[in-house]
DNA sequence: TATGAATGAGAATTCATTCAT
DNA sequence: CATGAATGAATTCTCATTCAT
């Protein structure tokens, strides 16, 4: 077989990653099948370990190319704005939007993502730790601007922040009707703004 | 064996539940072996299907255990109080300093019981939903005496509130070097009245 | 407690036996529970041990107690009966009928007790072959009386005899809406006395 | 690996076939062990899943595989023969050798195969269903040609033929030193030829 | 005698991963 | 590069039996 040009290797993959989240969050990620993610993508067995190291490899594969997608765009957009509540407000949206918008990919991150003390510690170490840097960054500047309370240390408010979206988007997939979840950013935001601000 | 007295049997099944919580914690769910939690417990590996239906079931009761406790202990903790911002800080520093002098405990609430969907959704209809209604009270009440905001609906300020406690003990539990988790109750009260504030 | 008298232990013992018949019946040997035997004849679990040596010497004592008494009676009937043909008759009557009565019985006998070759050769040995040895006997006689042919040995006969009575009960078990049994107890002594006519 | 050819997979599955065989009858069926199956067979463990769906359905795959071969070349044999008396003749000779020549086999199929109600009436309703309609044509046959009685109903005939065959093979079986079992065909066939005739 | 709580050996089956083709 | 048949380790739970009371 002729090697595969850089493209064709590169959807692939992208297919086998679509396949794993969707088996993960379909299944959950014990209950998930290696072969029905492989079904899923149109590959062999044998292909998934020609593009992962095993299951929990796909697993955190999926975490790293969604999270980091969703880092960079939100590190972007709030670059753009000067306001730091503005900063905050469209972090908090995006955030809600990018998992309302993919409800398995939700539960993947609310829930599989959680299974075991190692696996979350790396979460923990490595994208959320990024996740939490933002917002403390947009924390402290809105301290440093006045515009925000400065009598709480912004990594607490930070993770504050962080827990009180997550346990929004954690609600939410577990409801069984749930409400559209961006819906819920303004009044989130309003509460957050409201605790933060000077 | 003669009919044994309840109080036997019960003190064994506090210590089955006792090795399963340190089980989970050290091993987590999935790689806990049941022989391990009768090993700990003292017992032979069918006499813990005699008190528990299964690996399932131990996990099940640890959570109602414990969290049964708490909750009325909380509850009756706000009772006792007139301010609303007190009650808040009360159930806040309960919550702390339980599991704060019990990292197993708390490695098994944060982590292990959030394995499945299914099992999440069990939880958040069952105790969680419990300590939500708990928290929304206080803060419901709140807004009636006029010192808490009523701009927010009650129930997402109370998710709000499970949400950065939640946070906050999730952080104390994957760090490897944490700080006492009690410690930072009055930090984290002192944030969330303030974004609970009229 | 005091000794029980001979009366009691041996209603007790009977008891038990009734219960293993239905629920080996009802469950079949392997599904059958030693605890089911036991609360079905008012018993706790330990105390069948005190009247068997387990579970399979239930099963062995289930198949004495009725073949012996079946024995016994069919012998007793054949003695009383001058003509081979009638004897025969008489017995194979008895067979359907006592089996057609008790269809657990049935049930236990035909299948229950063929578990095991070394079950099975042990049933052989024992009262199956007393009843073989039985049948023999009368077609033997037979053959010296005249009436019955003398060019099969009576050996072969008194098994065919058997298999085609063991048949008829075996179909008659495992059909789902059956005949009374012993109304077929006709049909087969013809068939059977047509071929061991002389 | 890639896609086996269709003849490599069926000699494994019948390699496997013959170990199970092998192993039901020098063990019982309850007391054999899947890994002593496999290992008979040369396969792994996991393999033995790969061909059949459990334990159990290798011992229904024992019996539709040599049933059906013996029916087929049972019913073959008897349409080639004219006479009624020949093809049961035929038939009773082929019943005996197929089993005196393969004891393990006859294990299974006298013993083994009859452990559940369940599993019996499959049977009964399956293959021996089948056997018991041929006996019942042969001997339906004789009667209309005047060569067999037609006092009883060919079923019970047939069964009657069915069970005394079936209780001299498993006699046969059960004996600790058994004569070959082909050289008792002439003598039952002689027997069951004599009860038949008009 | 009777009890019934405790014991602990025992086995089928699944499924992530490998590697010969 | 891809395949998919084969591997085999690994673990819960059941249940006959025992024996202290």
């Amino acid at each position: 077989m002729p090697a595969l040009d850089q493209t064709t290797k590169e959807r692939r993959r992208r297919e086998i990653v679509r396949a794993a989240v969707d088996t993960f969050a379909e299944r959950g990620y014990f209950a998930a099948r290696m072969r029905e993610i492989a079904k899923r993508a149109g590959v062999a067995d044998g292909t998934l370990y020609l593009y992962f190291r095993g299951k929990e490899d796909l697993l955190v594969c999926v975490l790293e190319e969604y999270a980091q997608a969703f880092l960079s765009r939100a590190r972007r957009d709030a670059a753009a704005l000067a306001d730091p509540c503005d900063k905050l407000r469209v972090v908090v949206e995006r955030h809600l939007v990018s998992l309302g918008n993919d409800r398995a990919l939700a539960q993947v991150f609310q829930i599989e993502l959680r299974h075991t003390r190692r696996f979350l510690r790396r979460v923990a170490r490595g994208q959320l730790a990024e996740y939490l840097r933002l917002l403390q960054e947009i924390i402290a500047e809105g301290a440093r601007m006045g515009c925000f309370r400065s009598d709480v240390s912004p990594e607490m408010a930070a993770r504050t922040v962080f827990g009180a979206i997550d346990e929004l988007v954690t609600a939410w997939v577990l409801a069984s009707h749930p409400q559209a979840l961006a819906r819920q950013a303004d009044s989130l935001v309003r509460l957050l703004l409201r605790g933060l601000a000077a």
